[in-house]
DNA sequence: CGGGTATATACGGTGAGGCGTATATTTCAA
DNA sequence: TTGAAATATACGCCTCACCGTATATACCCG
């Protein structure tokens, strides 16, 4: 089941889903609460839309207590990481990823994982 | 109205656009009947996803005789031009496209336009 | 054990977008 | 001017993916 250019365009092509890769990209690793705070949406639609980018195989996770942290899938193919990486650096000049990683940055009591454990 | 990452996610997530897209962009330029020949689909279908295409500015079309000759648009923004060339590296390698290719290749009385005039 | 927090999932409703068919438009040639 | 070829568009149908609400599950702590 190898990822196809339409499949990845497809999970590309949902803003939430979009937003969150970008700040997945950009940050390493987040949990799904400071995703939540730093996109303002609802709980359940951020996890449903990780759990779809978790079930193709983009992003992976990893439970810290009774937080889940998720990252970009590190077997991600080079093709796709490619895409990846012009995106953040174009997405990064939109004003809506701006506002997200602004108040990612301003989230008060933060959880503090364990940076690339 | 500038292009969003978003929006182009959304218009390469088609299938049909993404095939026409990845000729285009190998072939330079080329005419409806002939994307409709190469990917085997009726006309109108080809010709609604290209006038999609052209409305966001992701093609351009100039008309000689009969014909209307479709390619990239020549005023794409870079990260978007960078997208579109991982892409078609990548599509390269998958069944379907390289199909449409072949097909394309053993196209019979193909209009020969001028290219890149 | 019980309560609280974090996350996941089930469910029904809804709208966007893709589809095929039919038809309009444009161009050329006779 | 008539017919044929190439392309574009209008229309109604239908599927699918996303949504919010409600609820289930998992983990921690007291």
């Amino acid at each position: 089941m190898t990822l196809s250019c339409n499949e990845l365009f497809r999970l590309l092509s949902d803003e939430t889903r979009l937003r969150s890769l970008v700040l997945l990209y950009r940050e390493g690793e987040l949990c799904v609460c400071e995703l939540v705070y730093a996109l303002g949406e609802i709980q359940p639609k951020i996890s449903r839309h990780l759990a779809i980018l978790r079930d193709q195989h983009i992003v992976s996770d990893r439970r810290v207590g009774q937080w889940v942290y998720y990252r970009i899938d590190p077997e991600l193919p080079d093709w796709a990481h490619e895409i990846l990486r012009t995106t953040v650096a174009r997405a990064t000049s939109e004003t809506r990823c701006l506002q997200d990683i602004d108040a990612l940055r301003h989230m008060p009591d933060r959880p503090d994982a364990v940076r690339c454990a």
